[in-house]
DNA sequence: CTTGACTCTATACCAAGTATAGAGTTTACA
DNA sequence: TGTAAACTCTATACTTGGTATAGAGTCAAG
């Protein structure tokens, strides 16, 4: 199977599986005379394996790591779910970020309704407060 | 002031004030005779301003749009009420997807324990299952 | 035989910085 | 006054996960 065609059938497109090449996620295939890239149906499966790891969000060290463990039936799956519970609360992580973030930003635009002028706008004043309060040139003057 | 100093004062690094430069956040200062920047305190403020608003993850496209608007004190702040819905909703909208992530990941880690082979690694048989499921070589064989 | 569709490599680009090399400048101390 | 450390300058490369070109070669149909 060609480029082209195992693009179609992973959904990816033909730079990025070129991409996954490059960044060693998917072994070099084999090549035709004409030096076209040849994939075999385990080429298909091992992209939409990272395709579907990527759609979960994981780093491209992430799915490398997975997929190195993922080569010897036999070992333990320790280090894939080490992985898995370290992308867990990464995520945990940036949620509760966000949602710091959110809660800030939403009180912020409640200071302001849209037919201000600039110089009257809840928003900015709110900005400027904690820049002036950080701001040593004030003590300075 | 030199740009070690605001560096100091602002937390940034100077880089990264360069960079702001360099992206017309920050207007170019006047330089030494020996070709240093020397900021004047307008500076030191706008660049606490970027700050924080960069810590309410705005882009720096977002950034440039509010500091465009700032600079009319007697223009509408509309623009920078549309700004700050639309960047509510963005983090609004990847919170969610955040939350139905960190569910499958967490369904999808239960379904293994540390102390089994790769071979029967639960985490690995649902990521198998979904990619079997979209596989089109199954049916090709 | 030529046109269009496909593929190849190499390179540049995006965000939002960070890190470096190599050169010039200023400051502190003896 | 000398010199060494600390500072600054520009320019360039690197990061992540791709995307988008240019310019060349290859393949299939009419």
């Amino acid at each position: 199977m060609k480029i082209g065609q195992l693009a179609d059938k992973t959904g990816l497109s033909i730079q990025t599986i070129r991409f996954y090449e490059r960044k060693a996620l998917l072994a070099a295939p084999q090549r035709t005379q004409s030096n076209y890239r040849s994939y075999s149906d385990e080429a298909l499966k091992q992209l939409l394996f990272i395709k579907q790891c990527r759609s979960l969000d994981m780093t491209i060290e992430e799915i490398s790591l997975v997929l190195e463990t993922r080569t010897n039936p036999e070992s333990s799956c320790e280090n894939v779910n080490a992985t898995m519970d370290k992308h867990i609360d990464d995520i945990k992580h940036r949620i509760s970020e966000l949602n710091a973030l959110q809660k800030t930003l939403k009180s912020m635009r409640a200071a302001c309704n849209d037919d201000k002028k600039i110089k009257e706008c809840g928003v900015l004043h709110r900005i400027d407060s904690i820049v002036d309060s950080h701001c040593p040139a004030k003590r300075n003057d």
